[in-house]
DNA sequence: TATTTAACGATAGTAATACTATTATATTGC
DNA sequence: GCAATATAATAGTATTACTATCGTTAAATA
C-alpha cells in the first residue's frame, strides 16, 4: 500500500489538453515556463506568443497542446490541487485517529507550499502562487456549467470530498461537513491573498496563525 | 439618530469615475441597464458598445462616465458593499446586546437579497447575482496594490471590519476577528456561488441554512 | 431672446489579443 | 531511405477596448 501511494502520479483529464504535455520535451518546457511567467506576470498579461518566445519555439505550437489560455490555466490549477490531493493522502493514510487524521489534513491544505523535489519541471511555489492570484478564475466565468459537466474541476471537487469526509469521521452528526470543507480550501486561499494585498482584513500572518485558525475554526464548528 | 441613519446614502470614491452617474439621467440608464447586462451575460461578453445600443446611446458617452470597464465593475460593487453596510448599519445600531448584534450582523450579511425600493433605479437583486458570479474579479488583477491605495476597496474594506468590530465585542480575545469576517463575507458569495453552481460542495440551500451554517461557525468559533 | 457652453451622438481609427490556416522544414519510426 | 509526424514560420482574421474628432443638441446664463 505504501509503495502504491508513493507512486501515484497527479492525472488530469484529458479533455483539458490537445495533446499530453507530459508526453513530450516541448509540452513539459510549455507547462513550466507557463507556470513561471504566469506566476510573475498573471493570467491576464500572458499570451502564447510570450510563451513561444520565451521558450523558443512557435504560438502554433503551443496552440496543438493547450486549445485556449483558459484551459491552460484549469490545467495548471487542475494540476495543483492534484499534487495536493496526492500530499494529503500521503500524510493522513497511516493515522487512524479521525481527529489526529482531520487535524493534519488541515495542516497539509491551509499551509504555505514549499518546493516539492518530486516533479522535477513543475515549481510547485509558482504554481502556489498563481493558485492564490488567479483561484476563482478558472470556475467565474459563463462556461462553469458547461465545463463542470465535461469533468474540468473534479480533482477539485474530490478534494473537498476528501475533507469532507475527514470531519464525518471525527462528528458524522455535523451536518454541513462539505461546506466547511469548501470553506476551509477556498478561505485559505483567499488569506493568502489577503495577508499579501490586504492585511488590515486578516490577522493571519506566516504559517502559523494561518494552520492555527483554520484548525480552531473546523474543530470548534463541529464541536470537538 | 434614526432620522439620520434612514437618510444615509451610498457614498462610492469619485476616483471610480469620471463623471458622477448619479448626477444625470443618462448616468443612471448607464448603471441601471449596465446591472441587467452584466447579471444576464457575465462582465467577459459585456462591453460600452452593448450598452450603448441597449439604452440608445453612444459608447462614447459611457466612456465620459467611466474609463474602463473594470472601473465600472468595480463602482457597482462597491455600490452593493455600501448598500449592504447600510442595512448592516439599520439593523444593528438600536441593538445593545453585543451577542444579539452579532446574530443579527451576520443574518443581514449573508441572507440573499430582496428587491428594496429604497434605490429606484437600482435593481439589488441583479447586482447581488453580480458580485456572487464575479466576486473577485474586481481585486484579482495585476494592479490592486495600486488600486487599494487608491481608495477603491475602502467600503468593502470598512464593512470587514464592522463585522470584527462586532465580532470583538462579543468576545475581546478571540484574535483573528478580522479573519473571521472577512471568511464569513467571502464565504458567503462563495456559498451563493456554490449552490448554483457546484452542490455537490455545499449542504446549503435556501435561506435557512446558509445563515445557520455562518453563524454556527461564527459563534462556535468565538465559543460562544 | 440671443448667446455661450457643456453634453451628447456618430463615425472613424488604432493597437492588442486570441486565435486559425497554410506551408515549409525538421525529426522520428520503420 | 522513405513515409509519417511534429514543429516552425508566416500571414491573416475577427473582436475588443479603447481614443480622437467633430457636428449637433440641449441647458445655462446674460
Amino acid at each position: 500500500m505504501d509503495a502504491l501511494i508513493r507512486n501515484m502520479e497527479v492525472s488530469i483529464n484529458p479533455r483539458l489538453y490537445l495533446k499530453d504535455p507530459q508526453s513530450t520535451q516541448l509540452g513539459k518546457r510549455i507547462v513550466s515556463n507557463g507556470i513561471d511567467m504566469i506566476s510573475a506576470m498573471g493570467v491576464e498579461q500572458f499570451n502564447f506568443k510570450k510563451l513561444g518566445e520565451q521558450i523558443g519555439s512557435n504560438e502554433s505550437s503551443i496552440y496543438r497542446y493547450f486549445e485556449n489560455k483558459h484551459k491552460f490555466l484549469i490545467y495548471l490549477c487542475s494540476w495543483y490541487w492534484g499534487w495536493l490531493e496526492l500530499r494529503l493522502v500521503q500524510e493522513t493514510h497511516r493515522i487512524t485517529e479521525p481527529l489526529e487524521c482531520l487535524k493534519r489534513g488541515i495542516d497539509t491544505l491551509t499551509r504555505p507550499v514549499e518546493a516539492d523535489a518530486s516533479y522535477g519541471h513543475i515549481d510547485e511555489v509558482a504554481l502556489h502562487e498563481i493558485v492564490v492570484n488567479e483561484y476563482s478564475k478558472p470556475f467565474l466565468t459563463r462556461e462553469v456549467d458547461q465545463q463542470n459537466r465535461e469533468g474540468y474541476f473534479e480533482i477539485y471537487k474530490r478534494l473537498v470530498h476528501r475533507l469532507a469526509d475527514m470531519i464525518r469521521a471525527v462528528n458524522p452528526e455535523y451536518p454541513f461537513a462539505a461546506s466547511l470543507s469548501s470553506t476551509v480550501l477556498e478561505g485559505s486561499l483567499h488569506h493568502f491573498f489577503l495577508e499579501q494585498h490586504f492585511p488590515s482584513l486578516t490577522e493571519l500572518e506566516g504559517v502559523k496563525n494561518h494552520t492555527l485558525f483554520f484548525r480552531q475554526l473546523v474543530l470548534s464548528a463541529i464541536n470537538k
